[in-house]
DNA sequence: ATGGTTTTTACTGCGTC
DNA sequence: GACGCGGTAAAAACCAT
């Protein structure tokens, strides 16, 4: 059994699992576990649970308001709606011309060359960020359409966009699909979050194929040095025992069944997902719930013969906890 | 490209309803 | 006989080198 070799289903250090949830848009609190809270008002982050203050002085994105005179008003009542995730250029741009020439076809003086060329170059300058933010524009439709198809709440959304932006940053699309890098996105922050889905069931909402996703995606967390955990094979647990119409019961003792399995470190370099699936069909054995294999197969999209190969390795990783 | 692992596919035998 | 389940061997997929 090699437990270092396989990168995919292995788990890294503990400590490194600590580290980047500081580093890496956490949703829980680094004291209490809680869940986070943002407080536009004081721009802060604050947990929900123990009142600690993870983020200060945040920029709050909202329009300036407040005016102290009438012609203070005048002059800030400008603002439209507050800027968002989602804002992006009209689509309207401006060339400037290349000939030094002015509107009659006269050259112009050195001066006035030299003022235009910067004008060019600023005029450029803001024009790719334009095209950089209309790309953006359509990846975080593709994002928000994918989610929402895939059940994954506002947080994932969120960050899977912070994903992408980070991603438009470093000028990692060049050569690649918007689509494909949106999905992958989605993908990387659907199992940082904690509500993994499957390649499969990734590709099946999106506009690319899988094997595209698996590429872009291994690049992208390569490129932006994303530190994201093995899926834990626990978070599919729910999901599973929902679809099948199970009851609360075989969760709890799913859960156990991974948990000792853990412990006993059979899990390493397994599919994640595989595991889940057997835990489930193992603990509504224990539960006198009858499921057959195959419906597990079928929810998990596993196969059934890695369902039998798992379920027996943690009945017998049970077996061995209890026994000595 | 290669090699080592895991997962899938396909098939077979056994027991039960 | 269909179905659920278990096992096996060979093929395919996957990851790291």
């Amino acid at each position: 059994m090699t437990d270092t070799s396989i990168r995919q289903y292995t788990s890294e250090r503990e400590e490194d699992r600590e580290r980047e949830e500081e580093n890496e848009e956490t949703l829980v609190c680094p004291e209490c576990g809680g869940n986070l809270a943002s407080d536009a008002e004081h721009g802060e982050t604050v947990c929900s649970e123990c009142g600690l203050v993870v983020e200060e002085d945040e920029i709050d994105p909202g329009p300036e308001w407040r005016a102290f005179d009438a012609a203070e008003k005048d002059e800030k009542s400008r603002v439209g709606a507050p800027t968002t995730n989602m804002m992006h250029d009209k689509g309207l741009s401006t060339n400037i011309g290349w000939q030094d020439k002015d509107a009659y076809g006269n050259s112009l003086s050195s001066r006035q060359r030299e003022k235009m060329q910067r004008l060019r170059t600023w005029n450029e300058r803001f024009r790719t960020r334009d095209s950089k933010e209309r790309n953006l524009k359509q990846a975080l439709g593709e994002i928000d359409r994918m989610a929402s198809a895939l059940g994954l709440p506002e947080n994932v959304r969120e960050t899977a966009s912070v994903i992408y932006r980070r991603a438009l940053d470093e000028d990692l699309l060049p050569g690649r699909s918007i689509e494909g890098v949106a999905t992958s996105a989605l993908y990387a922050a659907a199992r940082q979050a904690g509500t993994p889905r499957s390649l499969d069931e990734i590709a099946a909402v999106s506009r690319v194929g899988k094997d595209e996703i698996a590429r872009t995606y291994r690049y992208v967390v390569r490129e932006l040095s994303l530190e994201i955990q093995p899926a834990d094979p626990e978070s599919y647990v729910p999901r599973f025992v929902s679809d099948l119409d199970l009851p609360e019961e075989v969760e709890r003792r799913a859960r156990q069944l991974l948990n000792t399995a853990k412990e006993q470190g059979v899990h390493s370099g397994k599919s994640p997902v595989g595991l889940a699936a057997a835990a489930v069909y193992a603990a509504s054995l224990l539960a006198n719930e009858k499921v057959t294999q195959s419906e597990v197969s079928e929810v998990a999209n596993i196969s059934e013969v890695t369902i039998r190969n798992r379920y027996h390795e943690l009945l017998e990783a049970e077996e061995d906890f209890t026994a000595p």
